[in-house]
DNA sequence: TATAAAACGCAACTTAGTTGCAAATATATA
DNA sequence: TATATATTTGCAACTAAGTTGCGTTTTATA
């Protein structure tokens, strides 16, 4: 049994070639995806309706989560090991790239701490970063 | 001459109906709206491509800024003095309150120095709060 | 008042994402 | 192994945001 099925079991996710396919794209990445780019790179399905399913059920179980994409799409990384199997818990920063409209996660950069100001109560912090990732720079 | 048209003046932007209303509803308003919002709001236009048009043309002005959105829709907010016809210059956080949908421009919180890491270049940094804020709250 | 440039309004289009439903498949249990 | 149950899939149809093209109207300027 190899990483993508145990994840799939341990998640109670029923093993189908699509799932375990886009479990090892997502492994295989330290970058994201659009439901369009999992489209363009997997050949076990051909419809988005497929893919969209499976993005809220992985994002569901806090397996992958949302971040933020330059042209305002729904776009998906991996979680790290801190977001159990029912709560996403990410405080790190996200970075997009302007060349390849890339989002990454920036795992060593910490949010800033930021108080209540002013009658707004704060429940969540997000750090995104623009300019040239690594392959751009 | 009031103070909305001295603007659409100074900006070389006709003085039309619409868009005087337009600036009107920016200037009165501490949060921001997407094109379906001032399309509820003003009365001197039915037709969401002139919104649309108009948005456009006063975010190339440096009038309006683009803000986050809850559900990634796009939303402006009137700019700051410091923002000239030429360059949007902003250095203040938004807040997206998660009861009323609602984002705001926090002024007063100044965004955190982040340096280049690890192979990113950054350029931009957006800092992005959500919670509730005093209507909601 | 004539002219040029900007703005408007309509129709048609594109693209992302959603919903409903019936068929297929995976897993658990007898 | 056979069967029952829940999950997943795939198709069609839809919604909603935002865009493009184009001819007409309006505004500012000479």
């Amino acid at each position: 049994m190899n990483k993508a099925e145990e994840v799939l079991v341990k998640y109670k996710l029923k093993k189908t070639n699509f799932r375990l396919e886009l479990i090892k794209l997502f492994q295989s990445s330290k970058s994201s995806f659009t439901a369009d780019e999992i489209n363009d790179k997997i050949k076990s399905t051909n419809d988005k309706v497929t893919i969209y399913r499976a993005l809220s059920a992985f994002e569901k179980k806090c397996l992958i989560h949302r971040v933020p994409d330059k042209s305002n799409l729904i776009r998906y990384a991996l979680c790290q090991k801190e977001c159990s199997k029912i709560h996403h818990k990410h405080n790190h920063a996200h970075f997009i790239c302007n060349v390849c409209a890339q989002t990454f996660c920036l795992d060593n950069i910490k949010l800033p701490q930021i108080n209540n100001t002013s009658g707004f109560k704060i429940n969540k912090t997000k750090l995104t970063l623009e300019g040239s990732c690594p392959s751009c720079y």
